[in-house]
DNA sequence: GCCTTTAACTGGTATCTACCAAATTCCGCG
DNA sequence: CGCGGAATTTGGTAGATACCAGTTAAAGGC
């Protein structure tokens, strides 16, 4: 049984009430206070119970639909959905994907410097070959051990200094405001070199995960360009795809 | 520029008028109508230049939003964002995610029998060890060379018998209804075993890409169970990440 | 001339209302 | 008792309206 306190929602807060219900929502389904598979009170009823419209109801919703938290039936009802494990891959920069895994991230530098772009780093940034570029090369360690090998560019425009990256390149991206909202990864199984395989002590020829990202921000500007070498024997890749049109689910 | 053309919206089509004309825009978009930055009419011009409601104008610009096409400020307009390349793993099973890199897909079986579960299997398709299943292993192939090995188990209950599946096991799932909308992929590096080897043309010990994938229907059930092996050599997996809250964009 | 203020945009949230369409429930007929 | 069909309940779409909140550009004052 879902318990929606009416006096938990404010107007006056400067989050909109339709997130505030989402919030409440989420929370009882984390806590338990409902069980997957069970039937959300109606559109209409939720709102009148909690003195908001119905229109507002469906937006929070609708929100959770989209967080696969909720799945609706025409006719039917609105269920929790069963619980799904994450994707670990959530637009999450290297620090926040280990500790998600249960691991402690650390690093050591290869490189960290200013220049300019390669031809193919300024197609990609959509830069011109003038505009300086921060490089970022690091070896990346889950719990002690060499995990990857991760080499990171960005235009200078989005961070002031090589010095403003101390752990997380995506905590230095956010105090500038210049975080990436959307990303582009490429996936692709090769053989680790000799180079790849002294820093990552593995043998030559050992499986190796490469991952090439591109970050961009809400506009569609690019702005960051990575790519990574990951031992294959280590590390697996999650991630969820699913249809564009989400239309309401059938259940038994 | 953008044209639109009240006549071509009718409330007596069976698609709703949001979707007409988000289909519209799209279109237009796609054809080059509009440059990539310029801003769509406002909501209020668009909609009374159509006839439909602010509310559903919104609607239609929210599903664009979601596609990626369009990015919102607040205060400021509606911009159409700049051309990105669709991400290839959208849910498309083998056939259809060659087809659109413009390769030609093409098969030969390995096997095809109905059996029941391995005790993995069984977990992670939520059965119990004497509900049956299918089998599907097969070499996949691109314009004639070997590509992959795909195995695939399904719960027999989703499909008739293995004789249901010709070319592609996703149109057999959707004549049943019972296409996964949603899939949890998890990507490895590896190296080619000697049976995968001879199969994929390629020597002992070259990089081989891992891919195993789990559909399920809107209610959360498995459906689908695909273990592949895609030669490292031949084949990148694109994907695309995106942050949860997607709020409206800045742009100078 | 420049800077500040103000007004006129823009999208963002929220209301009430109406009706349509899919599922389910209930009831009466055979 | 079983089945079919109507009534009820559920979500789905669409409208008109109001006001709030960022942005931008024009109007005003210095």
């Amino acid at each position: 049984m879902l318990t929606i306190v009416k006096e938990q929602l404010s107007s006056l807060s400067a989050t909109p009430l339709y997130l505030q219900l989402a919030d409440m929502i989420r929370n009882q389904i984390r806590d338990g206070g409902i069980r997957t598979g069970e039937a959300l009170p109606s559109e209409r009823e939720l709102s009148d119970a909690v003195g908001i419209s119905r229109v507002t109801v469906r937006r929070a919703i609708e929100t959770l639909l989209r967080e696969g938290l909720l799945s609706r039936r025409h006719g039917s009802g609105t269920y929790i959905a069963p619980r799904i494990e994450q994707p670990a891959a959530l637009l999450a920069g290297f620090s926040a994907d280990m500790r998600n895994r249960g691991l402690m991230p650390g690093s050591h530098w290869l490189d960290r410097s200013a220049g300019l772009p390669t031809p193919d780093e300024a197609m990609t940034l959509a830069l011109s070959i003038d505009q300086p570029v921060l490089r970022f090369a690091r070896v990346r360690m889950a719990d002690g051990e060499p995990l990857a090998i991760e080499r990171a560019v960005v235009p200078a425009q989005f961070l002031g200094s090589v010095d403003d990256v101390q752990d997380s390149l995506y905590a230095a991206l956010d105090l500038r405001e210049a975080r990436p909202v959307r990303g582009l990864q490429r996936l692709q199984a090769s053989l680790a070199t000799a180079a790849e395989a002294r820093l990552l002590s593995v043998p030559v020829g050992a499986a190796i995960l490469r991952i090439e990202r591109r970050g961009f921000l809400a506009n569609g500007m690019p702005v960051e360009f990575t790519r990574s070498a990951y031992r294959g024997d280590r590390y697996d890749f999650i991630t969820e795809v699913r249809e564009l049109r989400q239309e309401p689910g059938r259940q038994p």
